[in-house]
DNA sequence: AACAGGTGTTTTACCAGTAAACGATCTGAC
DNA sequence: GTCAGATCGTTTACTGGTAAAACACCTGTT
């Protein structure tokens, strides 16, 4: 094991959820805890970091969910339809048409009606939506690049790869629903 | 680079969060969309993971939050206050009281008031409860094993001590609570 | 003993999400 | 053409969370 391993478990040893296994292992020893170091962990980082990340939106006035929405719309960069937006951000229908309503009323998406299908919607930016998404954005990613900086830059490819092969194997696994 | 670490490498190309930083890229070249290979990826995974995590947990009727805090009783192996609570599940105290309030119907808690200080109370797991959180947990556990066995052990392993790291050293930086 | 300030818990008012029902529209079989 | 069934989006009723206020009680100071 090299050195920058030995650190890495070190710490590892020293969170919230290797504490909480501790506590799991002395009530029925032996169980399987395995599933709680990778899982507990995933929902704690996601918990602590959503909490933290968020501090640049909220100066914006957007949630985390609504500049989702607005950056779906711009990395795509054509108009996307209520529809599309729900499963460009993972949520359901119902959340994408509250969402919509507020960002209409506040000037950063405009609606159309499809010609051909009246059911239909079609979403985009307007000049507003674009300029608040691409102000925010370099923001954002530094501030996310400040709280990873916890990491050293191996640990972070690390990670991020391997975060990337479980997100890959679950999506295929748990069955994808990509347009 | 070893084999493994060439297909991790492969998967991690072909998810959701790959693709979405591509979009990025073809739109503002050159951002530094490094943070979203992990933040994204962490969110994403916490979502999919507890959507496909709590399968066992909903036949018993519990949700995740209400089960953290059996377990939190179980896991201590003596009695928790509210605000003890609170802390050791990373919830609002509001949050608790309204948790508490179901499962005391339920019959899984009971609670009883502090005799020196009358504003605390101490709330502890029925036969019921106790019972209830030993026979699921063996499941949920199993359950959880099966949904990372997409992951090869030793990236299991990996990924756990990347996790356990970040954890540790966020915990450490935005500041821990612990009591 | 009385009171100011702090702490533990609950209550209140509110907000955003969901599932399920709904209305509107399209499509293909007949 | 028309009708059954699918699809798109919204609405409805409800749930569970939060922040802030309220409440009850404790503690140390005077």
């Amino acid at each position: 094991m090299t050195a920058a391993n030995g650190r890495a478990a070190d710490a590892a040893r020293n969170d919230t959820v290797a504490a909480v296994v501790r506590q799991w292992q002395t009530v029925h020893p032996g169980l399987d805890t395995g599933p709680m170091e990778i899982i507990g962990r995933v929902n704690r980082c996601a918990a602590l970091l959503q909490q933290a990340e968020d501090a640049p939106l909220r100066r914006a006035g957007l949630s985390r969910p609504e500049f989702d929405l607005l950056g779906a719309l711009r990395r795509t960069g054509h108009e996307l339809t209520p529809g599309d937006l729900a499963r460009e951000t993972f949520s359901s229908g119902a959340a994408v048409t509250k969402r919509l309503k507020q960002l209409t009323e506040r000037g950063l998406v405009e609606r159309r009606g499809d010609t051909r299908d009246r059911r239909v919607a079609h979403v985009r930016l307007t000049d507003a939506g674009r300029e608040l998404v691409d102000g925010i954005l370099p923001e954002q990613l530094a501030y996310e690049t400040a709280v990873l900086s916890v990491l050293a830059p191996e640990a972070r490819d690390e990670l991020a790869t391997r975060l990337g092969e479980l997100l890959a194997r679950l999506e295929g696994s748990l069955g994808v629903l990509r347009a």
